[in-house]
DNA sequence: AGAATCCTGCCAAGCTTA
DNA sequence: TAAGCTTGGCAGGATTCT
């Protein structure tokens, strides 16, 4: 049959007009499936891109939502890692930011960019000939250092055989130049209509000041084999996929902690199977912080680690100076319906790990040292448990003595003693929990972990509200479930559920409060200052802000008829200037109504004319009929006649207008803050 | 030191849903 | 229509900034 020949054809330029293709559909936020907050910038990407391109995205986007946050870049490196993943070259960044770009590219896993770091042979200088091998010297050290200098970095496509590494072709001094020509601009696009899920991460990533070995970074599907690898970086906490044993893990996080990484204990990082995270090292959450109506940035490591998931490598925990654990089955160890991670360095990736939180109260800070203990926990899966239902019981914690805390390093929380957890882990949390992760201070600084009831996963999802009292309605597709309110996990002191904002791992008493918190982190909405440009993450913020700007005195000193701006200076010169306590029973101010913008949008004046006055997005007051002509209600569409606030503010004489004073009454609610942590 | 901002428990009012 | 949810204001404190 010598008619009939195989022809085979090649696109030469397929990949690279693919390639080009992409990045103009990421200029453009075209097919864009994911936004990367970076500081303060959004840049939108394809999800499969960054996964083929990023180990560290690859694992992240096994479990994260459409919205991550990284911390541990800034935002002009993770822009020209960007362009990179896009454009297959790095124009003309400046060496002054190449040893970031390099730390960054190894804490991403982006190979190419990671591998920059191997040093030169020679050192100093940009040599143009090629770099090989995937040397395991420090990459901390990358060779430039001339912060004048402008380094071309491309990869000729002719390198295709030195397996990835990067060729450094020119090394000029070229201060002056832009480095737009590839970068773009991605719409900082407010995409809050946007299923967003926020993925954030406050955890300073931990210098790798060990090498990582670049060659071995580029796993594009990682696999528990590729693991070791990263054992170098276990030293600094290293960043990405550092998939250290949980041993390692542990140990890193519990002796080691680089000085710049505040507050942190280093992420564990999962395991590359996806979803399924194979450590979890919780931190001790915020709980004290919050409990102890404090929270100051402070940079401390809670010693805790927790609780440990581990999955095939029971043998590892032997040397664990902090926690032995027990394997437990893995499944849904972070549940998939669970859209925001915490997401701390790379190596934490996958896991669904709970970081310290930046601001630590000082309390936990210094508490560090001493609350730093073994703890065992064992993992049980108890017969009646519907699948996925993971109980986890402490065979033994170290019951740690609290007096030790008073001592002089303790904190004032920590001196004045931790609520020890005394509830049966298991029973207590499965009974006030079923849509999200539940832990329960099972030692003084130790809380447990509930994997989420497996059963539910599919409505709970979509579950807002994961107090049991949801009883009915279990169609999945309630439109009141609309939200994922995956925000927060549960933590149970004494009975007690406290709300612990799975970024941050604030803790609160109220789920509203988080709610209203979470903000702060994911931005879904924003609340900008109509006088100036600040924008604010809460309404209250903005109101208070906006106070400034329009000087409105709203608190009026009862003794002298003063008026102040803020509560705070009322109370300031009631204490100061009349020698009383403002906080006292009887009421020594009058809070005037607000004057300018804290009608809530779809509200009414309650006036009886014959129109009522509606204050649109833009603080713009109109009128709008009272009756019932379908208008009401809504501030979108705006009616005719446009009022000023002073038409709707009667200055008032000295008479209270507005009795209505929500403070009166709710000032002598007690607090009951949950014993002093 | 004072101002500005942030934090969090609580509340009330409006909105949505069953 | 009731219950649950959302939103935003308030108190009172803490923290950060100037």
């Amino acid at each position: 049959m010598e008619g009939k020949k195989l022809i085979s054809a090649t696109d030469t330029q397929y990949s690279s007009v693919l390639l080009q293709t992409l990045n103009e559909q990421r200029g453009h936020g075209l097919f864009c499936d994911v936004t990367v907050i970076v500081e303060d910038r959004k840049f939108r990407a394809h999800r499969n891109i960054l996964s083929a391109s990023s180990t560290y995205f690859h694992q992240l986007f096994s479990v994260a939502g459409q919205v991550v946050e990284l911390s541990f870049v800034r935002a002009e490196i993770f822009a020209e890692i960007l362009n990179y993943i896009y454009s297959s070259k790095i124009i003309s960044i400046r060496s002054d930011l190449l040893d970031e770009l390099i730390k960054s590219g190894q804490q991403l896993g982006v190979k190419f960019i990671a591998d920059l770091g191997v040093p030169p042979a020679e050192g100093k200088t940009m040599p143009s000939e090629v770099k090989d091998g995937a040397s395991e010297t420090s990459a901390s050290s990358p060779a430039q250092k001339d912060a004048e200098t402008q380094v071309s970095v491309i990869r000729p496509e002719s390198q295709e055989g030195m397996d990835g590494m990067p060729v450094i072709t020119q090394s000029f001094s070229l201060h002056g130049i832009e480095y737009e020509t590839t970068k773009i601009t991605v719409s900082d696009s407010d995409d809050e209509d946007d299923d967003v899920i926020f993925c954030s991460e406050i955890v300073p990533p931990k210098e790798c000041t060990k090498d990582t070995n670049a060659a071995t970074q580029n796993q594009p599907c990682p696999s528990p084999a590729g693991i070791s690898d990263q054992k170098s970086c276990g030293s600094g906490g290293s960043p990405h996929l550092a998939s250290t044993t949980a041993a390692q893990k542990l140990t890193l996080s519990a002796s080691r902690r680089s000085p710049n990484q505040s507050s942190v204990e280093s992420l564990v990082s999962a395991p590359p199977q996806h979803l399924t995270p194979n450590i979890i090292v919780l931190n001790k959450p915020q709980l004290n912080a919050s409990l102890n109506a404090s929270s100051s940035h402070q940079t401390h490591v809670t010693p805790m680690i927790n609780l440990v998931e581990e999955k095939e490598q029971p043998s590892n925990n032997g040397s664990l100076t902090e926690v032995e654990t027990t394997a437990v089955d893995d499944e849904e160890a972070v549940e998939d319906d669970v859209d925001i991670i915490g997401s701390s360095s790379p190596g934490s990736v996958s896991t669904s790990s709970l970081v310290q939180q930046p601001s630590i109260p000082k309390a936990a800070n210094t508490e560090g040292s001493g609350v730093q203990k073994k703890q065992v926990v064992t993992f049980s899966q108890e017969p009646s448990s519907k699948p996925g239902d993971f109980k986890i019981k402490i065979s033994d914690v170290l019951s740690g003595n609290n007096k030790e805390f008073s001592s002089g390093i303790a904190s004032k929380h920590v001196a004045e003693g931790q609520k020890i957890i005394t509830l049966d882990t298991a029973t207590e949390i499965e009974s006030l929990s079923t849509g999200c992760k539940v832990y329960a201070n099972i030692g003084e600084d130790t809380y447990d972990i509930v994997i989420p009831v497996k059963g539910d996963s599919e409505e709970g999802e979509a579950k807002p509200d994961e107090t049991p009292r949801t009883s009915g309605g279990d169609s999945p597709n309630k439109k009141r479930m609309k939200v994922k309110h995956d925000d927060h996990y549960e933590l149970i002191v004494d009975g007690r559920v406290y709300y612990i904002c799975i970024v941050c791992k604030r803790s609160y008493a109220c789920l509203t409060s988080l709610r209203r918190h979470f903000n702060v982190h994911s931005w879904e909405k924003k609340y900008p200052c109509r006088y100036c440009d600040k924008v604010f993450p809460l309404a209250e913020y903005r109101t208070k802000h906006e106070i400034h700007h329009t000087g409105e005195r709203r608190y009026q000193c009862l003794t002298c008829g003063k008026s102040f701006i803020n509560y705070q200076v009322v109370a300031s010169h009631i204490r100061s200037v009349h020698s009383q306590d403002p906080s006292g029973d009887t009421k020594l101010y009058r809070l005037h109504p607000c004057r300018s913008l804290q009608i809530r949008q779809y509200t009414y004046i309650s006036d009886h004319s014959s129109s009522i006055p509606v204050i649109n997005q833009g603080g713009i007051v109109y009128r709008v009929g009272t009756g019932k002509d379908g208008t009401e209600g809504t501030t979108s569409n705006p009616p005719a006649k446009q009022i000023t606030w002073d038409d709707i503010f009667i200055p008032q004489g000295n008479e209270a207008i507005f009795k209505q004073n929500p403070s009166e009454g709710s000032t002598e609610f007690e607090f009951v803050i949950p014993e002093s942590y």
